[in-house]
RNA sequence: CGCGGGGUGGAGCAGUUCGGAAGCUCGUCGGGCUCAUAACCCGAAGGUCGCAGGUUCAAAUCCUGCCCCCGCAA
């Protein structure tokens, strides 16, 4: 097929590898403008960019689709089947959306109609579930609201991590997107209307990391793991920052621990785990990192920073 | 020139202000104690103190340039 490809982050790279292996004809790549990122603030393509680049492909970066002539006169030169859309970031107006003979093609990172959204990656693992995946899906003037078409279903494993399951159904997608296309222009896909329980996942925002030690330990534990490793879980030490990185329920852990001190109290030290007393239960903090440092795990952590028992954890 | 922290035996750190024999906690190897152990005791190996110049009788420490890692910010 004749396509035009949109995505931005890194999440979106495999679908276009994919795409042009699976041997359709990507027109050109619409990504988000260069923006000045990293330390330095250099000027910065997106990773969609880079992959077009060195695919020798156009690359389009309207810096609004909305009632963009320039960009509107350049989608209908080219004409594409479909456009495949995945992460890109823009609101599409209804006339792009109209445009393809095969209609604008969404890849989304849930199994719809749950976690519609920005974040659905992090927000399945911060809401305890089991499987998650990703659907492809007609799209609509609504936000994730069109009808699907396909789904793989990607179970989350109990030590999953956002970046682990982000790169995981980032993977997923390049097959499905294949198998969804092939379906479309074979006339054998049904369109599925979306029904039954919605939710949304909001946009993953720095505060949402900040940990208040009064939630339950299991909540931490998760939102330790799905903000991993970004924007990441941090409380402070003193002024400055800590992350967490690994950390798990702690079950009946003998030995000397402070009972019934404040939350984000440092409960017990042991050779290679910092307990610390939450809402309700207590945190073992495996690996961790102070700010400035690198991330390290608790022992090494515990041997040059003298961190004792009955020390507090901001939230 | 966006702001800031840091590069010291395998790991994490102290020492740098006020230059003068390379230290701490842990790991590793060997030995001992013990029913046993991640516990304890004894001993050993292992370091161009990020790189390159400079100042000095003498530099981890002072000066100059460069490389790398990380936090904030995006």
């Amino acid at each position: 097929m004749k396509l035009v490809f949109m995505g931005t982050p890194e999440f979106s790279v495999p679908a276009l590898e994919a795409l042009l292996a699976g041997g359709h004809t990507v027109e050109a790549v619409v990504t988000q403008p260069d923006k000045p990122r990293g330390r330095g603030k250099e000027m910065q393509g997106t990773p969609v960019k880079k992959a077009a680049l060195t695919h020798k492909i156009p690359v389009l970066q309207p810096e609004r689709v909305k009632g963009n002539e320039e960009f509107w006169r350049q989608l209908r030169e080219i004409n594409p089947d479909a456009i495949v859309v995945i992460a890109f970031g823009q609101i599409l107006p209804k006339e792009v959306l109209e445009l393809p003979r095969y209609g604008c093609i969404n890849i989304h990172a849930s199994l719809l109609p749950k976690y519609r959204g920005a974040a659905p990656i992090q927000w399945a693992i911060l809401d305890g579930e089991t499987e998650t995946g990703i659907t492809t899906m007609y799209m609509e003037e609504g936000l994730d609201t069109g009808d699907m078409l396909l789904k793989t279903v990607v179970p989350i494993a109990e030590d999953e991590t956002g970046g682990s399951l982000h790169d995981k159904l980032a993977a997923a997608g390049g097959p499905l997107i294949l198998e969804t296309l092939q379906g479309l222009e074979a006339g054998t896909l049904r369109r599925t209307p979306q029904t039954g329980e919605t939710c949304y996942a909001k946009i993953l925002t720095k505060s949402l990391g900040r940990i208040d030690w009064s939630m339950d330990a299991v909540s931490i534990e998760r939102l330790i793991r799905g903000l991993s490793p970004w924007p990441s879980a941090y409380g402070y030490l003193g002024k400055k920052t800590v992350k967490f990185w690994k950390a798990e329920v702690c079950d009946g852990e003998s030995g000397e621990v402070i009972k019934g001190c404040q939350p984000g109290t440092v409960a017990a030290v042991t050779k290679d785990r910092i307990l610390i007393q939450t809402g309700k239960g207590l945190l073992a903090v495996k690996e961790l990192q102070l700010e400035g440092k690198k991330r390290m795990d608790a022992g090494a952590f515990l041997r040059g920073y003298p961190l004792k028992t009955g020390d507090r954890m901001e939230g």
